[in-house]
DNA sequence: CCTAGGCTTGAGAGCGCTTCCATCGCGTAC
DNA sequence: GTACGCGATGGAAGCGCTCTCAAGCCTAGG
């Protein structure tokens, strides 16, 4: 076991050069190959890894990200969206051999804006953006902190986020369950105040508004949960549709309970569509029509922007659409025996 | 606005002290009512924050923690054992205001031991140590670090740990099979390899063998997951028992639905229990009797030990060892209408 | 009146690293 | 032979904070 070394100082008398020309070795400094092989030998042998407090201080770079996910830890482990999105972002992370501290909403969004920035110690910060309205977001905007945003509110354009387009997405779906002959087409909402909520109205809308069928009283607010879609459900069918788009794949499974305990089929009765295409979608009996959006890439693509910003400063924001796509399944074309049609 | 103020240096020149003045008030030192209270005017009124990094350099201490439960991300995000851990150590850990970086199995347990023990940026970790080999654990113990297992193995003895007596517990529940008239009681196993599923083996054996009732033939290889509980199943039923004590929740999910295929029924042909008391071990059909253990608590007990160990440098290590409970539900009590008895 | 002791405060020495700048040696061009 | 350019290296100045030490002041006791 080699002599335990702790700083460059002694590192650099054992290699017999200078501690400049050592951290140059492991920064990737222009040293001759001579004196790289003989520092980097010493380097191995004695483990050394140099400390990361010194070297943030020194060089205003810390290799550590900040992810934020400011909602309840109890809803955000049992949310097929949010464990994507933090797997996506991990893997990414461990790829870029940089750290991740993380915030959830353990605390209030002011303490925790207030934590982040106090420690100057964050090269940068993936943030989820899902609120049309939330400090936590502005503040980390506001700040001198690169910043990514998962998903982005219009007064986001300028910032650097990673998003799908929901109106879009949408509106093809909605335009799907009309293709197949429906006009009575409810909407289960996601949650209000959420971007995605909001969006995804607004493309339902626009696609019954272009196809001339009037959405009056087809429209009720869910919160993106299983019980909200089994409430919305009940009360749609009372106003008698021939189709439900719900605001995402949870609120479909409960809407699935309510149609179901009418005894009414699906699709023969009523159609049902969802959105994000999460893992249970496809085992629902009918599978789902939904429009899957790969929420893991958005993690992965958020902390790719993340890096870009990084490596790129002074640069202007990126800003990443990512596609959606439309996966039909028996619950709204029952002729076709599971997956995708042709 | 006021003037961006970023050093101590600046601060004090506003306040009209010295920089170790500014330093005492921020950390709690002796400082008179007065200057305090001058120092704390500006302070508060130029929203200024110490640089944690050169604060880390020169105190030795980050308040930042980590957090380490190497398994893949996928299976994490999943499984409600290890969820509800990050859940009580999210919330233990924002209590105390400390910063927490988290490592998943994105990287081999020799790059994320490397990675960790690298930056010596952390004040200490929390590591989960639910396999008997594993090096990564090793790594951190060897350390100077300090370390706060999840789980222990027999060889952790010495180390400060969190964990339950999953020898006793298995005992207890297969106490309980025995004491409602159960002999041919078999077992689907844990996980082989991990701490806990070998001794929950033990507290099993350790009970049939005082009852005197032969175990032979009745243990069968599980992996913690529903497939292995409804292949297990299957098996044990070849064999003929009349109980299932499975070495969790999941593992008793698919068990039961291998005996239902069979036709028979639960708890009347054949009883069965799980472990762990998981959130849907009370909705199934019937409702599962199971040992439950507070995950979440350990999480935050795992937390709140790290913290005395950090708080008592260079005192002994710290072991938790929390209490289970017997929670008796239909799968084996079936004249008792759900909950537990009296 | 002098001294001991307690409390507050400032000076200054690091903490371990990055990075600018000056120096050195060498090869090439004139 | 001299001048110049260039890559490699070392010296040293910080980065912003903590913490020890000593100085200064004041009170109380002898």
């Amino acid at each position: 076991m080699a002599f335990l070394v702790r700083t460059l100082d002694e590192l650099a008398a054992l290699s017999g050069v200078s501690r400049a020309t050592v951290s140059r070795v492991i920064n990737g400094g222009s040293v001759s190959e001579e004196t790289r092989a003989r520092v980097t030998e010493v380097l191995e042998r004695t483990k050394f890894r140099p400390n990361a407090a010194a070297r943030t201080l020194a060089s205003g770079r810390s290799g550590v990200v900040g992810v934020v996910m400011h909602l309840s830890p109890h809803l955000l482990f049992q949310d097929p969206y949010f464990t994507s999105l933090l797997q996506g972002l991990t893997d990414a992370l461990a790829h870029q051999a940089a750290g991740m501290m993380l915030w959830l909403g353990n605390r209030s969004k002011e303490e925790t804006l207030d934590q982040i920035l106090w420690m100057r110690l964050l090269d940068g910060v993936v943030v989820t953006a899902d609120h049309l309205d939330d400090p936590l977001v502005d503040g980390l905007l506001a700040s001198d902190l690169p910043t990514v945003l998962i998903g982005h509110r219009r007064a986001d354009r300028d910032a650097s986020y990673v998003d799908v387009d929901n109106v879009a997405a949408a509106d093809v779906i909605t335009t799907h369950l009309l293709d197949i002959g429906r006009r009575r087409i409810g909407h289960i909402t996601g949650r209000r105040g959420t971007v995605a909520g909001e969006d995804r109205i607004a493309g339902y809308l626009q696609a019954m508004a272009r196809s001339g069928v009037s959405a009056d009283d087809l429209i009720v607010d869910g919160a993106f949960t299983a019980a909200s879609g089994r409430e919305g459900a009940r009360e749609l069918l009372d106003r008698g549709v021939d189709a439900i788009f719900c605001g995402n794949d949870a609120t479909a499974e409960g809407a699935l309970e309510s149609i179901r305990a009418r005894n009414l089929s699906v699709p023969g009765d009523v159609a049902l569509a969802g959105f994000d295409d999460v893992g249970f979608a496809a085992r629902l009996d009918p599978p789902l029509t939904t429009m899957r959006q790969g929420v893991q890439e958005q993690g992965a693509e958020a902390a790719r922007a993340l890096f870009h910003l990084l490596r790129h400063r002074g640069g202007g924001p990126r800003r990443v659409i990512l596609p959606t796509e439309l996966v039909i399944r028996r619950s709204t074309v029952g002729e076709t025996k599971g997956g995708r049609p042709p």
